[in-house]
DNA sequence: GACCTGCTGCGGGCTG
């Protein structure tokens, strides 16, 4: 039926590919896409054929011979462009329809090539988009003023993230820019129901938007081993078992952090190298070199023969085409169950096949949360995710990036713009012409008479490279090796001539370290440790956390668990069998200890972090776990069974705490790139918003039982 | 107790 609407160079393309069939998302996909203007997501598993849901009948509609580019594809990775570049090449093959690579590392006369000659399908990440916008916005009439499609892959990675809402208004400037009319399609991985009204307002207009889901889900088998961490590298017996469980076929590795990353892929290597094993061990992180990151995922890619393990943290988590492995294996657990989702889908990618991953957990806590988002995946829970709608940070960028782009525009006409942007709808205009007085008052913008352009201050901003992109990256030293480029590590006190550290899953010895070019040269050497990186620790959804709780109150059995895993289990339960808990939403057990009380709290991370800064307003200073999700909270019971039943919110003075916090310790703003030139009312706004969750905070300490232990 | 993502313009040297 889909098939017969097709144009017939796609349909000849089709026979010629031997489909028997179309996938069900491209099925549903086709005629909607073909009959209708809508806008589209199409969420499906990986490997399930959307990039073809969509661009199939858009190469069928779109007539090409128009001058100006007909297609735009906007990718989160480079990566993801150069593959998809291949497959959209090869669609396009016998249609004449240009495809150009529009990025940061593609080549400029094939750029320039395209504004000589604007026409096709582009493909471009939403930097680039920026940087037109900021260094040349006359190239954004002249390539997209014809426009008739946008394609989002992956569209997923910017939900509930800066970098979505800087591409939701870039998507509002194209649109007010060039006048044209053109349909958006994006495509997810899966995203849960709960997200589906969100994901919508990506497009800018959610009436218009309809999501197409493919719900098949594949079969998964998980299996769960226990191995007691006691030292702050991984145990032999943890090594030897992971040896026997990938030395025989195709595996991935997620152990967490790109220092434990390293320490697998070279510690199973030397298992294999002892026991004359496969030679083929690599780690894959976003500090080993790009190039031997590309041949790493071109051998999993194009290898048949030989099995292979590749350590790998979450760069492998998203769409990049890597073939198919056997078997995923994670390393204690992953900090939510989207993060699961996406890991365990990376195995099984053939049809029909069922997908495998084995769960190692090295602490109780640890196990307990990895069981958590188990559960919640075979219940097909996803964390909700949700667009901040008071993004001033954002605000603020996008403010100096249109003032550039128009170099002069009067005041009135560029709050209008910001007003009409539907990624700032619940930002009021009192709010925007602030923070323009205060970038007039700070130079970031001038006014010449009633025109608004960048300031001296302003200009310095704008015209770094650093600019285009909203979120912050950390400066590194670049390893090499007699020339070969091997990755990059932070500063440490480890940088030192004699050192040894493990990068790209082979061990290096420091030869030279240049501290005014940040760059270190090393030579292969035989024993090492890992680099330590540095991290600022996730947050966890309060799900998991009501997840383990229960797990640990109910006495069902899994057979998914090993032996220890079991008597782990068994442990945990133990320790908390004299809470008698009714209510799993309002009961919380706690610890009286010698000048303190144990709170578990069994609530997510920004909710924990809220609870601990509220008591630390009211003066009880508190020790927080986010393993066991506990606060160790000094107080006695009445004070803290006082806090718990007052209305707490009426008696603090939020802002002023938080105001006091931020003079005291910079860092606070460290997760917003752009907030720190923001008044310092607006950063406390989106301290609230982002970085904590006071309503949560609040409205667990209203409902909240406190129980102690039966005698 | 974390992970990931992107990038201009210009000038100089080299290659085809």
């Amino acid at each position: 039926m889909a098939y017969k609407l097709l144009s017939e160079p796609i349909r000849k393309y089709i026979r010629e590919k031997r489909w028997d069939k179309l996938r069900p998302i491209q099925a549903a996909a086709i005629p909607k896409i073909l009959e209708t203007n809508n806008h589209y997501i199409l969420a499906s598993h990986t490997a399930s054929g959307k990039t073809e849901a969509a661009f199939l009948p858009i190469i069928s509609k779109v007539n090409f011979n128009e001058v100006g580019v007909q297609v735009l594809y906007i990718s989160p990775l480079i990566a993801l462009i150069n593959d998809q570049f291949k497959r959209i090449e090869d669609l396009c093959k016998n249609l004449e329809i240009d495809v150009t690579k529009w990025h940061g590392e593609a080549n400029r006369s094939l750029k320039k090539k395209l504004i000589k000659d604007p026409q096709g399908i582009v493909l471009i990440t939403p930097e680039s988009i920026e940087a037109m916008f900021v260094n040349a916005p006359y190239n954004v009439v002249t390539l997209f003023k014809n426009l008739k499609f946008i394609v989002i892959d992956e569209i997923h990675s910017f939900l509930g993230v800066d970098r979505g809402l800087q591409l939701m208004s870039l998507l509002f400037r194209l649109k007010e820019r060039t006048n044209a009319q053109f349909a958006i399609i994006g495509l997810s991985a899966t995203i849960g129901n709960e997200n589906f009204l969100e994901i919508k307002k990506i497009t800018g207009d959610v009436e218009r938007t309809k999501v197409l889901v493919d719900k098949t889900k594949k079969i998964t088998k998980a299996y769960f081993k226990y191995f007691e961490n006691k030292g702050k590298e991984y145990g032999l017996d943890l090594l030897k078992d992971l040896y026997l469980e990938t030395n025989h076929s195709k595996t991935l590795v997620f152990p967490n952090s790109r220092a434990k990353t390293e320490e697998i892929a070279v510690k199973l290597r030397r298992i294999s190298d002892k026991v004359g094993g496969h030679k083929n061990y690599f780690s894959h992180h976003s500090s080993v070199d790009k190039e031997i990151r590309e041949s790493v995922e071109n051998f999993a890619k194009t290898n048949e023969r030989f099995n292979f393990c590749i350590s790998c943290t979450s760069t492998l988590e998203l769409g990049i085409d890597i073939g198919t492995v056997d078997k995923v294996v994670q390393i204690d657990s992953t900090f939510s169950v989207s993060s699961l989702v996406q890991r365990i889908g990376r195995s099984g990618r053939k049809e029909g096949e069922s997908s495998n991953v084995i769960i190692y957990t090295t602490t109780k806590w640890s196990f307990l949360q990895s069981l958590a988002c188990w559960g919640l995946y075979e219940k097909d829970f996803l964390e909700p995710l949700r667009i901040s709608e008071k993004a001033y940070d954002i605000l603020l960028h996008q403010l100096l990036s249109i003032a550039k782009q128009n170099s002069g525009i009067k005041q009135a006409e560029l709050i209008n713009f910001i007003i009409l942007n539907p990624v700032f709808k619940l930002i009021r205009q009192n709010e925007v012409e602030e923070i323009i007085e205060e970038c007039l008052k700070l130079e970031y913008l001038e006014k010449i008479r009633d025109e608004i352009i960048l300031g001296l201050e302003g200009e310095y901003i704008v015209n770094s490279k650093d600019f285009y992109s909203v979120f912050k990256t950390e400066e590194n030293f670049k390893v090499s090796s007699q020339g070969r480029k091997i990755g990059e590590m932070p500063f440490s006190p480890q940088i030192e001539v004699g050192e040894n550290i493990l990068l790209a899953a082979r061990i290096w010895k420091i030869k030279d370290v240049d501290f005014n070019s940040n760059k270190i040269e090393v030579i292969p050497a035989n024993d090492g440790k890992p680099p330590t990186y540095s991290g600022t620790g996730g947050n966890i959804h309060p799900e998991i956390r009501k997840e383990m709780f229960r797990i640990l109150k109910s006495n069902f059995s899994y057979p998914e668990l090993n032996e220890n895993c079991k008597s782990i289990l068994e442990e945990l339960r133990f320790e908390f069998k004299h809470f008698t808990i009714n209510d799993f939403s309002r009961d919380v057990p706690i610890v009286l200890k010698e000048n303190s009380i144990l709170v578990y709290t069994f609530s997510g991370s920004k909710i924990n972090k809220s609870i601990k800064f509220i008591f630390a307003i009211l003066g009880y200073e508190s020790l927080l776990d986010e393993n066991n999700s506990s606060l160790d909270i000094n107080s006695n019971l009445d004070d803290l069974k006082g806090i718990f039943t007052s209305n707490i919110k009426s008696k603090i003075d939020l802002d002023l705490a938080i105001k006091e916090a931020l003079l005291e310790n910079k860092t606070f703003l460290n997760f917003s790139k752009w907030g720190v030139y923001l008044p310092v009312f607006y950063q406390i706004e989106i301290i609230k918003d982002r970085y904590f969750d006071f309503d949560g905070a609040y409205s667990f300490l209203e409902k909240s039982r406190l129980v102690l232990q039966d005698i």
